[in-house]
DNA sequence: ACCCAGGTGGCCC
DNA sequence: GGGCCACATGGG
């Protein structure tokens, strides 16, 4: 893959525009992305629905829960002790620190806020990425799972570290938050529809460019 | 019954 | 800096 823009029309021209989070607001970004992590979404609608409808999904809500009651209504998304300590971790952060004032924290320099997430307990690159991106509208390529092993599959001499595959796409793509968030939304979309089951690339939308397809250089 | 899901952090070498 | 491992529920 040379050209990750051709890709990228390949992917929205086959799937269309996932609109990407789903989740209404910044903070339910962050508290989805922290509860997706190696969790089915359809599990973490679970948890974000009995929250929201109890009336806690906010700062304030779930900073004033007891761990024992978070650790219930995330449940249903697996980890559940370390994914409410965490959660609870950030949530306490975003309170004490920034008063709950999610637009103040995310107002600064990028790079700065990006070491501030990392440096939260359970929040990791992807983590902080996706944040940065779907919550606070900022510029950053988000590299998952499926990233990797698509990138894996095209071919291609580029290293798959985390660092190196943002950087691939950084630098090759215009700096555009609505563009990253659509293509890393429909890169997942790719991944759960062709790189995961069995017959792996029937009507793959990429074979003109994969390896193991037609037009590839494999 | 087995495998996987939009990872992360700790430990070991 | 890389290779394991624990963490845990719900759906195919």
């Amino acid at each position: 893959m040379d050209d990750p823009m051709k890709v990228y029309k390949l992917l929205l021209d086959a799937f269309g525009p996932q609109h990407w989070w789903p989740g209404d607001s910044p903070f339910e970004v962050i508290v989805g992305a922290i509860l997706t992590q190696q969790a089915a979404w359809r599990n973490v609608e679970l948890a974000i629905g009995a929250l929201k409808r109890d009336g806690r999904l906010d700062i304030e809500g779930i900073h004033l829960m007891k761990l024992p009651t978070l650790e219930r209504y995330v449940r249903p998304t697996g980890f559940y002790r370390q994914k409410a300590r965490r959660l609870r971790g950030v949530v306490r952060y975003l309170a004490t620190e920034w008063d709950g004032d999610l637009d103040a924290f995310f107002s600064r320099d990028v790079g700065i806020v990006r070491d501030e997430l990392l440096a939260l307990d359970g929040v990791g690159k992807e983590t902080a990425d996706s944040i940065l991106l779907y919550a606070a509208g900022k510029p950053i390529f988000v590299v998952d799972a499926y990233t990797r092993r698509i990138l894996e599959r095209l071919g291609g001499d580029i290293e798959l570290d985390y660092d190196s595959i943002q950087d691939y796409f950084t630098e090759r793509l215009p700096l555009d938050a609505g563009l990253f968030n659509e293509y890393h939304a429909l890169l997942v979309k790719l991944g759960k529809d062709h790189c995961r089951t069995k017959p792996v690339c029937e009507g793959c939308p990429l074979l003109s460019v994969c390896e193991f397809g037609g037009g590839g250089r494999g």
